[in-house]
DNA sequence: AATAATTTTTAGATTTGTCTAAATTTATTT
DNA sequence: AAATAAATTTAGACAAATCTAAAAATTATT
């Protein structure tokens, strides 16, 4: 089965979203492919059609396990490319994510198992996010998030959660990426900032809104 | 200025076109993107206004220089995936054309430059054709037809011109790609083939059709 | 339970790229 | 120079993906 880029989109953006919402909504989905709801609801009976969702109009919608399968692929795809970009061609973590939306898309399965064989079948991509094997499987990782880290224990950064390129920039300043190691020193309770010793640099103050966005492994 | 795929099949076709015949005509471009010459037509209008090509109803079209300019990008793009299949993901040579044939369309110019920079600046591709650098610029080399080769001279091949599958399989039949050495033991002038002896091969007779199709440097 | 607000779907247009069939222009024969 | 053939363009239609505005269904509020 070969699909169409929008119908990739589409499948990828229902994917993820399950992954938070209880329920996905027309709306919600809208927003993640930027498009319009009645867009959306016009693409549902598309892909209600070939079978990769199901759909009960002003009720709910869900991905079938064709759809489950596809999406996997997607994000196998666009994870093994961010990979390349950063550990072969020298891209930022905080560049690559436009340019894999496009690569994602490009058919050939020889090609996506070539290249995952030749990076050395990577678990995770820069962002810290798992990359589905051929058969869809991802490895797991018990991982906290940083604001609930015990504290003076050392742990190292295991995914960003969001990976806005503000987000990025700023860790970029603070120097913490995917390994980096750190601890917290202490915590303040009027604003749910930390104070971090980060591997190599000064102490420093997250807020709590940034601390949110980091997972550990201890 | 960011084009459609489709936009960037029809230019580069032009482009490729135009090498050959001194005249590219609606018919001959309508069958090299696969469609009919309606529908070459509509494009020209469009590509017209684009300011891609000189157009005139009923007379000719040609590349303007903004298009000859956008044609080598896709052309460069297109090269520079061909030699990354081919000599880091260890495709055969002629498993490549297709899969470029999608890649060559990922916009990013930042990409293509540092996979150049990755792949150390490829001079040719692995059919050996030459790829164009991010100036547009391509190698000039001296080479001539397998056919006109003089007798017991050593040369190396450069280009295999026709492509096609077909083609590219009794090659490898013959252990024949680019840089292989060989020479011209005999001419058979009743059908124009050719007794080549091949670097390590035991001797073998070339058609005129296939020999037509290699060229070499010496 | 009725009304209001929100969400979702439908209806009807639009854009891009394609097609077939008909009309027009150019080229080739007679 | 007509007539015929071939190439090219136009006209009108269609599928995919989108949009806006209106209608319908659901949910929340009084
Ligand atoms: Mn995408
Ligand atoms: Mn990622
Ligand atoms: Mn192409
Ligand atoms: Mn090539």
């Amino acid at each position: 089965m070969n699909f169409s880029v929008s119908e990739e989109n589409y499948i990828k953006s229902i994917y993820h979203l399950q992954a938070v919402h209880q329920q996905v909504t027309t709306t919600l989905l809208a927003e993640a492919v930027q498009t319009k709801a009645a867009s959306v609801t016009d693409m549902l009976k598309k892909l209600q059609v070939k079978k990769l969702v199901h759909y009960k109009p002003y009720k709910s919608f869900t991905l079938t396990e064709a759809g489950t399968k596809t999406a996997l692929e997607i994000i196998r795809k666009h994870r093994l490319w961010e990979y390349f970009l950063v550990n072969k061609l020298q891209f930022e973590w905080n560049e690559v994510h436009e340019i894999a939306e496009e690569l994602e898309h490009i058919s050939s399965r020889e090609l996506i198992n070539r290249l995952d064989g030749f990076l050395d079948h990577p678990a995770f991509d820069p962002h810290g996010d798992p990359i589905p094997n051929s058969k869809g499987k991802m490895a797991e990782l018990k991982q906290n998030n940083l604001i609930d880290l015990p504290l003076k224990k050392m742990a190292s950064v295991s995914l960003i959660k969001d990976q806005s390129n503000a987000m990025l920039d700023l860790l970029k300043h603070y120097k913490i990426s995917i390994g980096t190691k750190l601890k917290i020193n202490r915590r303040f309770e009027f604003d749910g900032s930390v104070e971090v010793k980060i591997d190599k640099m000064p102490d420093a103050i997250l807020s709590k809104q940034v601390a949110q966005n980091i997972y550990c492994t201890q």
